[in-house]
DNA sequence: CTTGACCCTGTACCCTGGTACAGGGTGTAA
DNA sequence: TTACACCCTGTACCAGGGTACAGGGTCAAG
């Protein structure tokens, strides 16, 4: 199991840095299988998945700590049920509201492809009139400092 | 129209700092709908609208820069409509697939969540286990440098 | 007419998320 | 046995996106 390969490969495969995976590392995100007797990294193919997660989190504006948090999420003999659920239901939420954004803007740009089609110019952004909504995007309560 | 406040008052409606706001002027992203006498900036409903979309596309991981494409889309007598058109429809895909992402994850949460209530643990990341696609949420072309 | 809250410009600093050396070891194919 | 691609640690640097002064004007309530 567990295809062994390099560090360069993993990397490679995935398509990020070599030294954004040893980032991740040291930010305890990704830590390899093992180490050859060489010191090499060794990666096997829960951690191609675990990077490959990580960095499409980050594409959808996730912060590390956030992808550390989902990461972590699991119902352990260490962690409570509840308390798992809690966290859980609250990235849903988070999730959802992003979702919906999306897809507002999705729409947006719909109808803005329609109009192109139909040659109707339109004047004002038209992104802008379709969301119009207060809904906030929640990213995490911003407990800095 | 437009009813007229200073920058504190935007940022406080929008939930941004005030520096912030002076930060995307500089940027071009928002400016003041006027200036009064004093040199005060003075926003309208527009700006706060631009605003609010501003801070929830950075929450769903645009840039700066895409968010400034997304906002200057609109067919006007000096755009061509096909360039438009192509770029909304660009625009359009990476947005579809960054749903689908978010779905999956939303998806992994849930059924997170049902494992909780029936009392299962979970041994191993579940979140990885349903996100195991190769698909790329795709921001954007890295031209930098 | 003063005091407190707010605004202005300008410049400096900060955090996150990487990237890039430098200096040195490893491994394998010719 | 050497040459080349790859790996190691450590440290420094960078861009994006803010955030924080400093030094000074504005405005409205008391």
């Amino acid at each position: 199991m567990a295809a062994e390969r390099t560090i360069g490969r993993l990397a490679k495969a995935v398509g990020v840095n070599v030294q954004t995976v040893r980032y991740y590392e040291r930010l305890h995100l990704l830590g390899p299988y093992a180490r050859a007797l060489s010191g090499y990294r060794l990666y096997g193919s829960e951690e191609e998945q675990r990077l490959r997660f990580i960095k499409n989190a980050r594409a959808l504006g996730f912060t590390l700590r956030e992808i550390t948090d989902l990461l972590d999420l699991r119902v352990s003999s260490r962690a409570r049920c509840s308390d798992v659920q809690q966290k859980a239901e609250e990235k849903l939420q988070c999730v959802e509201v992003k979702v919906q954004a999306l897809e507002a803007l999705a729409q947006a740009l719909e109808s803005l492809i329609q109009a192109c089609r139909a040659g109707q110019p339109t004047d004002r952004c038209p992104i802008l009139k379709r969301l119009e909504k207060k809904a906030e995007v929640q990213v995490e309560s911003r407990t800095r400092r």
